[in-house]
DNA sequence: CATCAACCTGAGAACTCGCTCAGAAGACAC
DNA sequence: GTGTCTTCTGAGCGAGTTCTCAGGTTGATG
């Protein structure tokens, strides 16, 4: 099967080395690239599936490009890159069809996470399924709902991305770096101690509606979200 | 097949040396180096599989180095050393894809766990099994799960590391010296009575599930992993 | 068989790590 | 604006872990 192929464009050098090491280890195709021109230029030579594209670049904005992109009958779905500060209606407009967008600074499995989302609803291929499930607990991944033994849990923004990469590890143990670096936003500069309390605040929710205990704590290397049975 | 290369980046020539020294062994072909510019130049020409990078280096530091080699092209996962007391923030941000990050000072045989459990994840050709088997005992590396005859042992961390080590060289008695030196840290100045403790410790343990001793003291010498079986 | 060194093991002191709680600050919705 | 949800920090507690030491046991040796 050949990989999904990913063209990034942002003209932060920092983001792109990000972003580019991150989708690859997810088991993309990567290309990179740091201006509208090379943008254009490579979405005709290189048919990416998907786009990752920063909403204001030097030469050109995302409205341009994008026109530019359909104009030349390349139809592969945008996900936008934006500042948080840059106002909505720089984005409004431009996601159209199987396009969406998100504001910097973003987790890196946020990322993965949302393309894969977008390709679900694009190609018919369904290489990524949105469902999630090991052990009791399950995840729909485009419905952002959790169940366990098919009762829906409440989880906030933060917990349910922290126990999406948990699952996506499950029966790995995951030190609280690795963890940090993935579901947090990726300039976030505190403390490992946020990780505690986010394993407590899920183990809360969790630990009640499941037989016995779903995130295993190995001390003094990190977490794991155990299922009992092979999956 | 060739052997999987190692690119080691840190100014300390002791722990350069040691480094090298136990990878070498522990059958990588390594290259060590002292400061960045020198990394950035070796990693592009000997193309590593992984790199070790200290994150402070004299003329640069760690975020500035990944930032500079994945600009580059060059993926290769990374396995960060740092200092105990250096803020976490030095760290955060950093690891990546399949990166991970280690504190000095730290023991020998962890490190060359760590790298194989990197490299595991990263690799699809999975060269090194997560499960490592001798006889009665077996171990999970990705869960650092033990069981004896299937019913799984509790151990503590450094109990991990020493079984660990042991069963590695099952079959081949090892030194009190050679076990302080591979599973403890490399500062530790204590003495060797720690080792007998723990294989103590471990034979309480592990003995009440076996048929026979796995543990054997050869007086004199050291200790032995035994296995009954040829594995 | 007596002696000595090597080894085993239990007890305990000091310490580290992870869990949880409470609260401040911020984001968001109404 | 006001209230609610969420994020993040710091402190205190308790359990688990590390390491040392001392007394007991084993085995080698002459």
């Amino acid at each position: 099967m050949e990989a999904t192929k990913v063209l990034i464009v942002d003209d932060e050098p920092n983001i792109r080395d990000l972003l580019s090491t991150s989708l690859r280890f997810a088991g993309f195709s990567v290309h990179a690239v740091g201006n509208g021109a090379d943008a254009v230029f490579a979405a005709e030579k290189g048919a990416p599936d998907i786009i990752l594209l920063d909403v204001m670049l030097p030469d050109m904005n995302g409205f341009s490009i994008t026109k530019k992109l359909r104009s030349m009958g390349i139809d592969a779905p945008v996900l936008f890159l934006t500042a948080r500060d840059e106002t909505q209606d720089k984005v409004t407009g431009l996601t159209v069809g199987g396009d969406d967008y998100m504001t910097k600074p973003f987790s890196l499995d946020e990322v993965v996470a949302r393309i894969n989302a977008i390709l679900r609803r694009t190609k018919q291929s369904q290489i990524e399924d949105a469902i999630l499930e090991v052990g009791e607990v399950r995840i729909n991944q485009d419905a952002h709902e959790v169940f366990v033994n098919d009762e829906a849990v409440d989880l906030s923004p933060t917990e349910y991305k922290l126990l999406r990469f948990l699952m996506e590890n499950a029966n790995r143990v995951l030190t609280k770096a690795q963890i940090l670096d993935h579901v947090w936003e990726y300039d976030f500069n505190g403390e490992m101690g946020i990780v505690e309390s986010y394993v407590s605040y899920l183990r809360k929710k969790l630990d009640v509606l499941t037989k016995e205990p779903v995130i295993i704590t190995k001390r003094g290397v990190g977490y794991m979200f155990k299922s009992t049975k092979a999956n």
